[in-house]
DNA sequence: TTGAAAGCGCTAACAT
DNA sequence: ATGTTAGCGCTTTCAA
């Protein structure tokens, strides 16, 4: 915390002298104290060496007057940003938020604080938030994927200022990178899968192209199985709606083309659950006729009938470790070694993939 | 958009020709333009006019070096900030994402930014992020929910920037709000569930003395009952955890400790759809054995066996309304008349409240 | 259409 | 322990 806001503790009703509709500066706070401004700054900042009685009376006039600093100001002045970029396609799956809050919990008491920023899995758009945010000079960025366009890319090197890409680690980072490997998560699932004796598998998933880490799942997952002389029976891809609902329609849809499917294989917990529901309505015996499983490890899933086989994509893990790299930096100035950071998710076969 | 990032198209790939490790800076551009610093602010900020000859000048060498204007400066020399505080208690539940996007998609293209700050429903953690994110003197206020510290209203009343408190109407708003009637929420649910002539109702909420918004939507409920003579005939609350498993849980003990019960008000859709399938897996004739009714108008019922009876609580609409609030004033300087705006939830029957 | 000068509100670096 | 001076990188205002 750059600036300590001892001012605003709800002690009882707090007096407003301020009718003016100016914000106030530091000099209002100085004249009300009679403390030059240098001293008022460095009480306010908690900063070299001031009497007990000086900050004192500037604690109080501070608090008297509701005086907020401006940071713009400081800012400048000084060339230090306690902000953090945090870039991510989207808060509707329940994944980014909770990646935000490993951010943010860390962050919690290094002073740093995370703004974030979100592009709709749209390039251009990842672009312009980009700059915008730069143009703020935080003193870092984190920005899911590796994919990014040239210009991102290149702002991001240029920026000075530490970077890390998070989620995904199948590519070439521009600094430093956290993740887990999506095509690694989409082979180990096909093992055991095969493993478990499955054989005519369907795939479902979103209708995204730029969403490059459910494709790398399914590249890994479709290549395994080739591996094993084993093509995909049947897909289907979805957009818009709500998830649980279209993991329903998508899953009766496809048993009904494609009766002799024995595994069904969902890019997301969600629709996953939306197909778990309906089976089960079925009557179909899962995981004996249909094996089942999603990606995500949704907390969701512990309140479904039976729990969904998933993967877990260490999101918490993902925050944490991610903002850990960003205030080391901040603080040493000494860059971490470890560049490329690659957590394990790991697999729950729950109760719809049977063991092999 | 203060200023256009032409420079940043992705038009293949861009020349890199920054050595340095310095953010650049106008000067920088002005220097390998040959243009005066002022003429070069010009051309990135579209203002003013320029030749075209020296516009193009300009916006080569920006894009050559990579050039990313600052806007701590900018703003600090404009005294004008295109941002929009946005503070919610959380993104775990799907409520805020909600909002949030429509306050964004409201703000797209008047050149406002919001940044999102979290709560946690901590009334101290408010108070420190409100605090922060007026430092950086914002272009507005949007807060979720009517009651604050008296510190934090200290704070927004001095900002001399618009507020708009949001969710809630049911309270003295600092100066605008944007919202639903919780309490009314409450009684009319109760209203149709002792139409529909149910008698024996449990109820199951969070246990969150600070989640104001729920104790409103409560008190409505059980207010109203009373005044049929009805009182709640059973409770329970919760905290943390997978608010489906809390649901099928609650719903579990309440139905084995309190046999007789006809009808079950959950205070989000969530647990609702947990103590749903519970009761469907039970073999529970749901809505006239028992009926059951949630709160919020998730989208994630639409793939449930049944359609949950539920109240949507408008979150689209107040972000979209209370952003056009700020962008308004934002525009204008002309406060808006309608200090308080009032939406209406629908009531969705769904298929597990059975219409009297 | 372009440029020069004077700050915006704060803090770094020196005084004292 | 406190004060003074000189900017930080822009934009506003005024002059050319």
């Amino acid at each position: 915390m750059l600036f300590n806001n001892a001012a605003f503790q709800n002690t009882g009703r707090p007096t407003v002298t301020n009718p003016i509709k100016r914000p106030l500066t530091l000099r209002d706070v100085s004249e009300a104290s009679g403390v030059s401004e240098m001293t008022v700054s460095r009480v306010l900042r908690n900063k070299g060496d001031v009497s007990e009685a000086t900050r004192r009376k500037v604690q109080d006039a501070a608090k008297r007057l509701g005086y907020v600093p401006n940071r713009i100001a400081g800012a400048l002045a000084s060339q230090r940003v306690n902000l953090v970029a945090v870039i991510i396609p989207s808060f509707g799956n329940m994944v980014f938020p909770e990646v935000l809050s490993g951010i943010s919990e860390t962050l919690e008491d290094t002073g740093l604080q995370p703004v974030v920023g979100v592009t709709d899995y749209l390039p251009e758009k990842e672009e312009h938030v980009l700059f915008e945010m730069l143009s703020w000079r935080p003193s870092g960025v984190i920005i899911a994927g590796l994919e990014h366009s040239e210009a991102s890319r290149q702002m991001l090197m240029q920026a000075g200022i530490p970077v890390v890409e998070i989620m995904d680690v199948d590519g070439e980072p521009v600094d430093a990178c956290v993740g887990i490997s999506h095509r690694r998560a989409g082979r180990i699932m096909a093992e055991e899968i095969i493993a478990a004796g499955y054989k005519r598998i369907g795939f479902m998933g979103t209708k995204m192209p730029l969403d490059h880490r459910a494709r790398k799942r399914f590249e890994g997952f479709t290549r395994t199985l080739a591996k094993s002389g084993i093509e995909i029976a049947d897909q289907e891809f979805y957009s818009g709606g709500s998830a649980l609902a279209k993991g329903r329609e998508m899953t009766a849809k496809m048993i009904e083309r494609t009766p002799d499917l024995d595994f069904l294989y969902y890019s997301n917990d969600m629709i996953g659950a939306g197909g778990l529901l309906y089976l089960l309505e079925k009557g179909i015996d899962v995981p004996g006729q249909m094996g089942l499983a999603g990606f995500n490890g949704v907390e969701l899933l512990d309140g479904l009938p039976l729990q969904l086989a998933t993967m877990d994509a260490c999101r918490r893990d993902i925050g944490a470790r991610s903002a850990r790299i960003i205030a080391a930096q901040h603080a040493d100035e000494v860059p971490a070694d470890e560049k490329i950071i690659t957590l394990t998710p790991k697999l729950a076969f729950g109760d719809t993939l049977r063991r092999s």
